[in-house]
DNA sequence: TTGTACGCGTTATCAA
DNA sequence: TTGATAACGCGTACAA
């Protein structure tokens, strides 16, 4: 690890001119010693320490992606198709921009903090965050901060959220699905808040539309904690029965459920239509290939990440950027049973 | 971004007491002084500044994961789901000890050194190098290293590979599919390197063992890329009539070569039996439920993660650790059909 | 038990 | 066009 001092020495020149040639202030120094300075950087591979450099401007060229695991969902949240797809989008982008990325995955937002300020990153992508966990990163971090799919910033003014328009992707579905003649159609999830909300909203306002009747018992809970979820699928397989339609709040569930539906002699479609959202490979792998909701994730991580170096910029940006979806017709909706064939298939 | 400085200047002491404390280093300080300054550091919220930290000590805390992307495969190789698992159990096991993970995605080994050595890593862990790469990391970067499923380190002293007995998990299924009656298997795969040679190898010595020939022609070629998979599975397709079993390289190939099949009137297990390799979510989602060989790949993260701390704290590691396989018996390996039933069904 | 002073590698200011 | 020197925040040897 060869030091701009040793270099200067070696070279019987000051520190000054061998940064300037560093970072070409061409100004400043002779077109003689510039040469002389860039082929030795050349010869002994000279690499800036970052830590120094840092230091010396109060910057750190990270940006910091946190991810909020929730407790009940995944184990790894990694393993989420649509979380890595995301970082992918984000790496890359800062990655050009010659940014570097560090991501830090908790469950306590006061930890995701402080390895904020920490590593002292000049911007910060998060996802996974909730209610007021927006407010508490506020106070404490001063800098750009982007978020993901999350409903509950709207006061706040310095955060950008991108999300996507998942009400209309939902709706959008369920008025398909209505289209090839389905009454009885429930939704299924794992809970009622942000992304999720907004996609049983849009499935409720296309019920609306067409004048059929929501009630409490049309929303199938399934519950994803691996120790639960054989005996919440057996339930809501035997409520299915009830349904010639399901629109599942994720391709991960919808294709969970088919293969559920499957073992108990289910048939998709011709038994019960299922509909997806995300539009990933689980989906367009499965055969039946899924109907469902497309969202770009990549693109969604790729705008996020623009619109943080945006911020850092000091250029003005939206408060919500909202990416469209886009349907995906394929397999696993069409035209319902009759309604007289109740049983198993 | 309070400083060490302000602190001992607020509480009346040197800069050295405040980081004695911080320290915990208890002997060389008061306990009355202790608490004062302890108090202080809770009501201001202290958070050390990492860059200067680093700075002083020479290390950083940073471990990097670096991703040699492959041209041909995967856009976003996070999107793997093995690759995002992987992360998932790295990063666990890295925050856990009181470091931090630093993502690096590149095709060019010496883009990924230089970021290396930029950010003065204090250990890396390298995936997806064939080949020379390892020769000239090593030459380049003097601290620890572990490799993951890398074929080509041998004679490196300081790298630790991190692998998977593939050869003998190949070896046992073919072994297995062969019990079941199958004569006529082939494998499928998109190179012969590395990890796919070494489980092209395991099918080859099963079938070796029952007598059964090899010949070229048995190892269907996947090309991967968008743009082929198509045309590739097409010709796969046809060509996959002449066998009664296909061995896949991956779950990923073993789901998408069922879905190919299915799409063409060609039924798994009736038609064809298929094996596929890794045990992920794609395979025991999918309908038939896909027969495969497990491997514990958040754990293949965790010993690469914890190989690594220890390598850095000075001790000693093996150069090579090998996890276990174990089969993993579903519904889509049978028995053969009617050998004279050749056409589709 | 506490404080002073210096070094880490870089950038920036200002004088030569 | 070049060079000395201070500053960034922290850790630590050594002095008090």
């Amino acid at each position: 690890m060869i030091t701009i001092k040793e270099i200067a020495q070696r070279l019987n020149m000051s520190t000054t001119t061998v940064s300037n040639v560093i970072h070409g202030k061409a100004g400043e120094v002779s077109e003689e010693t510039r040469r002389r300075v860039e082929e030795f950087l050349k010869e002994v591979d000279y690499v800036p320490n970052i830590n120094a450099r840092n230091l010396a401007q109060n910057e750190s060229k990270i940006i910091g992606l946190a991810l909020k695991a929730r407790v009940d969902k995944y184990e790894n949240l990694i393993m989420d198709p649509f979380v890595a797809e995301l970082i992918g989008g984000i790496e890359e982008t800062i990655r050009n921009a010659g940014y570097f990325m560090m991501l830090y995955i908790s469950r306590d937002t006061e930890k995701i903090m402080r390895h904020v300020s920490t590593w002292n990153v000049d911007g910060l992508i998060l996802f996974g965050m909730l209610d007021d966990d927006g407010i508490r990163v506020s106070t404490k971090y001063k800098k750009p901060i982007v978020c993901l799919d999350t409903y509950s910033m709207e006061g706040l003014k310095h955060f950008t959220n991108v999300g996507l328009d998942d009400e209309q992707g939902a709706y959008e579905m369920v008025k398909y699905i209505i289209s090839c003649g389905h009454q009885r159609i429930a939704f299924l999830s794992d809970n009622t808040k942000g992304v999720d909300l907004a996609r049983l909203n849009g499935y409720k306002r296309a019920l609306k539309e067409a004048g059929i009747e929501y009630s409490e018992k049309d929303f199938l809970k399934i519950r994803p904690a691996s120790a639960e979820i054989e005996e919440s699928l057996d339930e809501i397989c035997h409520r299915a029965l009830d349904y010639t339609a399901i629109m599942c709040v994720s391709d991960l569930y919808a294709v969970t459920l088919m293969s559920a539906l499957t073992d108990r002699g289910i048939r998709v479609p011709e038994g019960i239509s299922i509909a997806g959202f995300d539009d990933n490979m689980l989906g367009s792998l499965y055969r039946p290939a899924l109907t469902t909701v497309h969202q770009d994730v990549k693109q969604k991580g790729v705008v996020a990440a623009e619109t943080l170096l945006k911020k850092i910029r000091g250029e003005e940006t939206e408060a919500q950027i909202t990416l469209p979806t886009r349907l995906v017709i394929r397999d696993t909706v069409t035209k319902p049973r009759k309604s007289s064939f109740m049983g198993r298939f």
